[in-house]
DNA sequence: GCGCCGCTTAAGCGTTTCATAAGGCGCCTG
DNA sequence: CAGGCGCCTTATGAAACGCTTAAGCGGCGC
């Protein structure tokens, strides 16, 4: 999936919603994530004992408080997968049980798949233990703790829009990152942007560092050499 | 762990909740940390007369007001350990309180285990570096034990809220603070959508010291440059 | 109770950043 | 070789972001 790891990534993702269900599982899987989709709590009290997943999305708006006594249960059960919480804005209360239940993190609906890809990431990173927020690739060097880029020894100053567009494909050097995930991970489900906003991006990206790092795949999409030349 | 300690530190969660108490306890082992719970004040406060704790978390919506009387005995009986605080969203008072009590940092409910573990590890590296509670940066030197701020020599009355500020820029000097992570150990999690507090409290801040030492980086957040020019 | 103080919210303003549109260039295909 | 398609580049208006000032609110001391 992109944070140094070769093997997959598997995401238990707990949603009764099926239209959200739907979208969260092709978005997931567009950012090469296997997903397994489960619409209530019972079944996925019983996949999360089976520990075959890394992570786990959690939507706490299931009917019945459902979601939050799956979370307790299978904490009690010994269950130490991350469990990344869905909540709605209004259910306040329930955010804050959640958190306390045993949940790891929480995203408020609507949110972006941006922030959510974002999270997930920094979940897997603290659980595989290392704090490595650090990306280098030849001559980059990318800091998400500073949110500093260095490119050939000399500070870059990104904007957001850049930074993340470079994250995403620092994170997947030497691999191809199609376009269209690039588009989602940067901008939302929502998808409303133009078809060349990207190009801009990547042009804009380019003229801060150079012309040659950033390789475009006709068709396809962007990628950073791993090893370059 | 990671903040270069190769023993154990234990950890003294004084909690009566049961739910919150079990995950804290979860998520505090799952660091690598050895944490005794206790569920009452009297308990709580025979154990920090021991002083076999490295670090004490201690629970402000304890019924009646038990945690704060807790803090003030054991300080009272000259017990040094560095202890955190954790408050409910609308304890203001008591979280103002908290602090005149004796208490070393404060968390708003509900928190990220994120940003517990990153306290946890500030306080035990400020315990061990016997500089204490004294954090210098170029001009400005702050004081948590006396809450204190001097600045060109020259003491700066700050509120809590501006001294909050300045501790988290402080003890990441050099380092650019996220904005949400800056809301988030100001606010707690809860904080409402489309709100400039930040902002004003950073302004307010600029005033009493300079326009300079703190610098906003644009979309992402502000810092405090350790080495100024 | 009155006024002060700290905090939050709101609104105005300048600046930066971004999405869009539109023209140009190169590559591939027919 | 002509045309289409995908990408690059530039310009521009709109939105986001941050700074500042001012007003409202509650707590606390007088």
């Amino acid at each position: 999936m992109g944070d140094g790891s070769c093997r997959f990534v598997h995401i238990l993702l707990v949603e009764d919603d099926v239209r959200l269900g739907e979208a969260l599982q092709r978005a997931l899987q567009r950012l090469s994530y296997t997903v397994s989709w489960l619409r209530d709590g019972r079944t996925a009290l019983a996949a999360m004992r089976d520990r075959t997943a890394d992570l786990v999305l959690l939507d706490l708006g299931l009917p019945g408080r459902d979601g939050i006594d799956v979370l307790v249960e299978a904490r009690r059960a010994g269950v130490e997968t991350p469990v990344l919480v869905m909540t709605a804005r209004d259910g306040l209360s329930s955010r804050v049980d959640g958190l306390d239940a045993g949940a790891d993190d929480y995203l408020v609906k609507p949110f972006h798949v941006e922030e959510l890809a974002a999270r997930i990431r920094s979940l897997n990173r603290r659980m595989r233990g290392l704090a490595a927020n650090r990306i280098d690739v030849g001559m980059l060097s990318l800091d998400m703790g500073t949110s500093r880029v260095v490119f050939r020894g000399r500070t870059v100053d990104l904007t957001r829009r850049e930074f993340a567009l470079l994250q995403a494909l620092m994170e997947n050097a030497g691999r191809l990152v199609r376009r269209e995930s690039l588009e989602n991970s940067l901008y939302g489900l929502d998808h409303v942007v133009g078809n060349n906003a990207l190009e801009v991006l990547v042009h804009s990206l380019r003229r801060k560092l150079d012309h040659e790092t950033i390789r475009n795949v006709r068709g396809f999409g962007y990628m950073i050499p791993r090893d370059p030349k």
